[in-house]
RNA sequence: GGAGUCGUACCCAAGUGGCCUAAGGGGACGGUCUGCAAAACCGUUUUUUCAUCGGUUCGAAUCCGAUCGACUCCUCCA
């Protein structure tokens, strides 16, 4: 198995600090909004990498995190905290927000077949841990307090920034960042928050430098290696985490255990763009899953829509792109309904059906080229010496990855037609022998008006409900 | 201001030095079938063409340079 690093840059290979395990964090969602289908894009493409590291026969112990407290909508101590500005914003409770939209992303990523992570843990419940953290590094000396707050001091460690190759000095020459007189250095971030600017704060809890709350980065370094440990494989997130999200995590960890790395791999997904851009939630207007299901389309549209680009690409959304993978996956589920109905899923495979099944997974297995793999998928599909038996096995062991529901997928069945519709249907076939074509036109007009498609075959009619 | 990515046929999108006279999907059109349709199947849309102009090379969509255009990051962001 392959997989780009971010640290280094390159594809590597892929080995697990232990055989056959592997210990995957996902930065998860701050749960102060629904998350857009730009969001959802990066948990799809997570998923796409569990399931191709499972079927590489590693068990996979997924992490994934719910930012409910300390996320600020600026830098520094100027921002506010995001779930007590929207708690502000709604007259609601910041506990009622998060575990609203907890609840709805749950939902959205349910919908998409995204796995559930092994674990998910919220940054409420894990205030102790985050502060025996800051304290290590307060024992470390890469810390100082300021202003109320306590920083971590970048300039006690040698390598800040190196997953993201910053330049420190360029950065410090060009910065647009507003200076903070709190900070000894810019990129300083905050550890722990005690500077009371907002007097109204629901989220405190006492620590020993006061009561208060905990800075955005130090949860993800706490609850990984409490779940992980303190040296794991795999680190995911979007690519906007690393500049600073990711780098601050990767300071703080490194400067806590003094193990470096922390992590093996950084993977990051590329952004879900439109016409004018990236979607961002802090730029008003941006689109939900249940927007596009308002618009007629199923989650799983979408997810084939993420596989039809590389998860390392910049994707273009628009309705007309979501449109050709509706359109793609409905005759991909056709496909699999008529297999199903001739055919029971083989045991065995000829040396031909082995041959894409192996070059399905080795394109997945590959830095997960998930466009090539549906290509190959699309091939089998229409290879003639390819039995339909061996078509349906093979469809669905590729779909253990896909996760496009294909063994959902069932066979029409006759009796589901009401009776209404069957004596239309009737009397339809009774003009058509009569050869009285107007009449039989008329009712298959009266039936598609009632939703119901009628489709002449060698065999007789066949009655469809129009989805 | 600094850093970086990208520009592929009607649309989306793989491919990143020679099996490329460029995967796959979608759409459109044509054919088979049908009373007509739909669905299905077959074919065409794709022979030097991969933003433009130069260069390197025996050979480039793939490397280098310039130009134009789009986007991202350096600020919260998946």
């Amino acid at each position: 198995m392959k997989l780009y690093n971010t640290m280094s840059r390159k594809v590597e290979d892929f080995k697990p600090i232990e055989d056959h395990k592997v210990g995957m964090y996902c930065c998860g969602p701050t749960v102060y909004n629904f998350a857009h289908i730009g969001n959802l894009r990066t948990y799809v493409f997570e998923d796409i990498l569990r399931r191709t590291l499972e079927k590489n026969g590693y068990k996979v112990k997924h992490v994934m995190n719910i930012t409910d407290v300390g996320h600020l909508t600026g830098d520094g101590d100027d921002g506010e905290d995001k779930l007590e500005k929207r708690s502000r914003e709604t007259g609601k409770s910041v506990w009622d927000i998060a575990a609203f939209y907890t609840e709805a992303f749950m939902k959205d990523t349910a919908s998409l077949n995204i796995k559930r992570p092994t674990v998910i843990c919220k940054a409420t419940d894990h205030i102790k841990e985050m502060i025996d953290l800051v304290k290590s590094l307060e024992d470390g000396g890469h810390t100082y307090i300021s202003g109320g707050n306590v920083y971590f001091s970048i300039d006690t460690i040698d390598d800040y920034g190196k997953l993201a190759k910053l330049n420190l000095d360029e950065l410090k020459a060009g910065a647009r960042i507003s200076v903070d007189d709190n900070k000894r250095n810019p990129k300083d971030f905050v550890l722990w928050f005690t500077n009371g600017k907002f007097k109204d704060q629901v989220m405190v809890w006492p620590s020993p430098w006061g009561v208060g709350y905990p800075g955005w980065h130090i949860e993800c370094s706490a609850m990984s290696m409490k779940y992980l440990g303190r040296h794991f494989d795999i680190h995911c997130g979007g690519i906007d985490a690393i500049p600073v999200h990711h780098t601050n995590e990767i300071a703080q960890s490194e400067a806590a255990t003094g193990e470096k790395p922390w992590v093996n791999y950084w993977c990051h997904g590329e952004f879900l763009i439109n016409d004018k851009g990236k979607m961002s939630k802090s730029s008003g207007e941006f689109l939900t899953l249940s927007v596009l299901v308002d618009h007629g389309y199923d989650p799983l549209d979408y997810r084939y829509f993420c596989l039809t680009g590389h998860y390392r690409s910049q994707l273009k959304f628009s309705y007309e792109a979501l449109d050709h993978a509706k359109s793609a996956r409905q005759s991909l589920n056709d496909k699999v309904a008529s297999l199903k109905k001739e055919a029971s899923p083989a045991s065995s495979f000829s040396e031909k059906a082995c041959g894409y099944r192996q070059e399905f997974f080795d394109a997945m297995s590959n830095d997960l080229h998930a466009p090539q793999a549906l290509a190959v998928l699309w091939s089998m599909l229409k290879d003639e010496e390819v039995p339909d038996d061996q078509k349906l096995a093979l469809l669905l062991d590729m779909d253990s990855i896909l996760g496009l529901n294909l063994d959902k997928v069932e066979v029409k069945k006759e009796e589901s037609i009401p009776q209404n519709v069957l004596d239309l249907v009737n009397e339809r076939a009774e003009a058509k022998k009569n050869k009285d074509f107007k009449r039989s036109d008329e009712i298959r007009d009266r039936l598609a008006s009632m939703g119901w498609s009628v489709k002449d075959t060698p065999q007789g009619p066949v009655v469809a409900k129009i989805l």
